[in-house]
DNA sequence: CCGATTCGTTTCAACCTTGAAGTTTTCATG
DNA sequence: CATGAAAACTTCAAGGTTGAAACGAATCGG
């Protein structure tokens, strides 16, 4: 409630702006669930997870940073994987060097359910938001939504979120 | 799983685009929630009710065009109307001409209650958001927004989310 | 008019997320 | 070393969301 003195209100062109991004925000996560839910059993952010270990090195990856790449809660993340080890796509184990981490390695049905669900869900994001924009749009998005990590994380800086080619002019942190 | 036979990936620049929605997508509705909460104990959807109901005619309105505009599955508007009514900030009563509907009215403490919490969200959706957006980015999202808008709603038509202003070029429907 | 159907909303159970508290391991310091 | 603090997860209770089923009101066809 600590606002300054007089509120300065959106102007004409960024409340359009804004209800754009609204329509992105409310539509966009719901769509992409449904399709996932509805083809591969999977939501948005357990297929995530799965995702970006089917990406990692060695296709493992600490609880610790797939939570700060998703930016979710840890017991978020926690839930999440306790579902996908349940399913058999991954499993935990007690990271080598530091005891308190938690490391999840995907499993070969693991690396299947990626490998089975990535097209649908790529075609849906192509579908939805790819399709019919312009270069100098998906420079925008790009840009955008880079400047709302860096907003959001403020000094744990984008680099969790985001990757480097996206950063822009991110402060080095 | 009924895929095209050869998927097609993002390029480069599209994938870029993609991971900038998800930083907003993912962030924003978080933070905001956040915002909301800590100053005045609403969520973000809590408040979207509210702030529709004190710009709508008579501070009033249908749960059905309210759950339209919102793109709020029926469950989750009649929860929150019920949370809202049971706070005093609306009432709900049935519609005079067609009786299965239930018209929302917002109280006096309601509007007082918007009122009070508008300016800390404004700000906060300039802040992590507006602020710094040049005219084409602004432009970039308000036109985007529509077109997903446009995609996910598809035949019902993206009139019940997007102002007519943003619509750009929807076919009539 | 009367039955069948559609419409708008609410209710219910299953599931997911959140934030707080608890557990185990590691690190810093005296 | 020993002890306190911090870090990384997990667990738990409270609350929110979803999709299906249920319900009353309105409409349509015969």
């Amino acid at each position: 409630m600590d606002d300054d003195a007089q509120p300065r209100w959106l102007s004409e062109e960024e409340q359009l702006a804004w209800v754009g991004v609204t329509a992105m925000m409310w539509l966009l996560p719901g769509s992409l669930d449904a399709q996932l839910h509805r083809d591969s059993g999977l939501n948005l952010f357990d297929y995530f997870v799965l995702s970006s270990l089917s990406q990692a090195e060695g296709r493992q990856r600490r609880m610790s940073d797939l939570a700060a790449q998703s930016n979710a809660s840890p017991s978020r993340l926690s839930n999440a994987v306790g579902r996908l080890e349940a399913q058999g796509w991954l499993t935990r184990h007690p990271h080598e060097q530091d005891r308190r981490s938690t490391v999840a390695t995907l499993t070969d049905a693991g690396y299947d359910k990626v490998v089975a669900s990535a097209p649908g869900h790529a075609a849906e994001v192509r579908r939805l938001l790819i399709d019919g924009r312009s270069e100098a749009e998906l420079a925008a998005l790009r840009d955008v939504g880079a400047s709302v990590a860096r907003a959001v994380l403020g000094e744990r800086c984008a680099e969790t979120v985001m990757p480097p080619a996206a950063r822009g002019d991110a402060p080095d942190c």
